[in-house]
RNA sequence: GGUUCGGUAGCUCAGCUGGAUAGAGCAACAGCCUUCUAAGCUGUGGGUCCUGGGUUCGAAUCCCAGCCGGAUCACCA
């Protein structure tokens, strides 16, 4: 049983027996003991003084002495002000050790029969990944495996914007400008090519929209006017939503470009997904699902939920719920964004009945989900409670927010390239992979840049806006993925050299055990709870700073106590089991977070 | 203006279901490599936990008000 509820529950048994049944209204809070104060466990006194009638000191005394004469497992006790520090018996950590030692892929829940759906990455086909997709992809990623390590049945799903006005921009600058560069003759990768066109829209659209505004000022309008005039008469622009209205007809020639240069999209991003290690169950597709959503309206129109303006335009009047009123379907009878959410929802449901479904999208979407869900629910659909937007804050730099248009963006493919560079910079410095072979060594560095690069997106609490500094670069001391994979990689090194030496595992430690080890076997316990923890709070954070925890103690006790030198088999073993359960947790922690440990480095 | 998230060490961040003297890392300084990997360990300095009230035996944590910063309130997605 875990020590934190056995403890809570005797002192609960004390206090009824000390003093009454009343006691039991108030919930025992046990908290682990400050490491200044000799103790486990740590029960406050305060809330039972009005029961027990006496001074918190002899009130912790009092249930300190009862538990001490009744309880076994209970070694001694402490009172400090109203702090009664509970002690149990070293017996007692050490079977609670080997029984985490022996439980097979421990931290794991047991399924549970719940299907969560969580949607991430969800990026546009007209521009490559930037830093800001990295952690919403991360995130995603690791939120995922965290519910599979609670017992859920987790779907990964990615919705690809593929269609739209700003593919069409790629296209047609592509067209015109681009001599028929392809990814293989340019040497480019796809999405970057792709993004390359897109960018040259925008140049060329505000090179005209200058010269048209500067025609317009010479013919005498103020300058605002006649910029908000030229940015909506620029010929480019026009073309480009020419191309977009022959794209929904289907016109076969626009579907024709529009299919290969995604497809080039598609290859680019597939390489950035495998060099994050990520994967999807499903792939949606905008251009499949942007028309889905309207018999929704149609039909929350004719019961009444919704009302038409006159230009025929459908409406949600949100005002009663504090919000305002949203559009769900344009005069013309074509839907928006929150219609087609709609229709997506709905049909993922029907599909896969899933008891909650988490999108993983942008803070600066906070608003279009609050309205989702409460339109779902005035259409009648219970389920609308289950979704949960899992809500992130940007990533900024030094400079302030990134911005595509002042090319301020942190490339994806860049970053994941400048962190394997570095990782192999440093590894080689320290000279530590003699004898490794070359390709051996490359996975590696990757491994190490990436534990580096996802650590330190993963460790920040998912709603804070975070902060990028890309000249100091992602650490690779202290508090970093790579300190993780160290602390992992000198355990093997200890496991492989006790092979050598034939060393017993598996023994006890009986009345030898030390302090840091206790204290270490409670870190361990906490394990379970943790990923409880961070499955309600959807947040993986907790699970990178307790690994951290984790590896940090580790580190503190080797260099406390030599395992390979101790003279007793016994203990020798005990502490080889221990070292080796660290490991084990931490390459389940870890592996939540998609970062892998490696045995050496 | 409405809604919402944040404000903790010079910097980046933990801690927030109320508990004892608020923690890490980075940066600075001082130590520790013939000993299981020094990407490590030990130590020093560094704080009006945005401000002001309130609740409480006890508040960084909960409540209220205010200040500052982000996001959002589109016939974009």
């Amino acid at each position: 049983m875990n020590p934190e509820i056995f403890v809570a529950e005797k002192v609960q048994d004390a206090l009824v027996e000390l003093y009454s049944e009343a006691t039991k209204a108030i919930k025992v809070q046990v908290q682990p003991t400050r490491k200044e104060f000799e103790g486990d466990w740590t029960v406050v006194m305060f809330p039972y003084l009005r029961m027990s009638k006496k001074s918190p000191v002899a009130t912790g005394e009092e249930v300190g002495e009862y538990l001490k004469e009744n309880i076994e497992e209970i070694e001694s006790f402490n009172v400090v002000k109203g702090f009664l520090n509970i002690k149990l018996k070293d017996s007692y950590w050490d079977s609670l050790f080997s029984e985490i030692a022996q439980t097979p892929n421990y931290g794991q829940a047991a399924p549970s029969g719940k299907t969560i759906m969580v949607e991430f990455s969800s990026p546009n086909t007209n521009k490559p990944l930037h830093l800001g997709h990295i952690r919403n992809n991360l995130l995603g990623w690791s939120v995922s495996q965290l519910l599979a390590a609670n017992g859920h049945k987790v779907l990964k799903v990615n919705l690809v914007n593929d269609r739209g006005i700003h593919i069409c921009k790629s296209m047609l600058a592509w067209k015109r400008y681009g001599n028929g560069e392809t990814p293989e003759s340019s040497g480019k990768k796809g999405d970057h090519l792709v993004g390359d066109y897109y960018v040259l829209f925008n140049t060329k659209y505000n090179e005209e929209v200058q010269k048209i505004t500067a025609e317009k000022v010479a013919a005498g309008l103020s300058e605002k006017t006649a910029k908000e005039e030229a940015e909506k008469e620029s010929p480019l622009l026009k073309e480009a939503q020419q191309m977009l209205k022959k794209w929904e007809d289907g016109d076969e020639e626009v579907r024709a470009l529009w299919k290969k240069m995604n497809s080039w999209v598609y290859k680019g991003f597939d390489e950035t997904y495998d060099s994050l290690g990520i994967k999807f169950d499903k792939i949606y597709h905008e251009s499949e699902t942007y028309l889905s959503g309207k018999s929704l309206v149609e039909e929350g129109l004719k019961k009444g939920i919704f009302f038409k303006k006159e230009d025929n335009s459908v409406w949600c009047d949100l005002e009663d719920d504090g919000l305002d009123q949203k559009l769900l379907l344009r005069g013309d009878g074509t839907s928006v964004y929150m219609t087609q959410d709609l229709g997506t929802a709905k049909k993922r449901y029907d599909e896969f009945k899933f008891d909650e479904h988490i999108y993983v999208v942008g803070n600066e979407q906070n608003y279009h989900f609050q309205v989702l869900k409460l339109i779902l629910k005035k259409l009648g659909f219970t389920w609308s409670d289950y979704i949960y937007h899992l809500s992130y804050g940007m990533v900024e730099l030094p400079e302030g927010k990134m911005k595509s248009r002042e090319g301020t963006v942190v490339d994806a493919d860049d970053l994941v390239k400048q962190m394997y560079e570095t990782a192999k910079e440093t590894s080689l410095e320290l000279g530590k992979l003699e004898g490794m072979k070359k390709e051996e060594q490359d996975k590696l560095f990757h491994m190490i840049g990436m534990g580096a690069l996802k650590y330190f997106i993963i460790k920040v609490d998912p709603k804070r806006t975070m902060m990028f500094n890309p000249k100091e670069s992602i650490d690779f001391n202290g508090n970093t993925g790579p300190f993780i994979q160290y602390t992992h990689a000198r355990i093997h090194s200890i496991l492989r050299k006790a092979k050598e030496l034939n060393a017993p595992k598996g023994k006890l430690f009986g009345e030898k055990i030390l302090e840091k080890e206790i204290s270490l076997i409670k870190l361990l316990n906490q394990f379970p709870s943790k990923i409880k923890e961070g499955g309600d709070a959807h947040s993986p954070a907790i699970i990178a700073n307790y690994a951290y925890d984790l590896a940090k103690d580790y580190n503190q006790y080797y260099h406390d106590v030599s395992i390979l030198k101790e003279e007793d088999i016994e203990v020798r073993g005990a502490r080889l089991t221990l070292i080796e359960t660290i490991a084990k947790v931490l390459t389940k922690a870890m592996g939540i977070l998609g970062i892998e440990l490696p045995e050496r480095m």
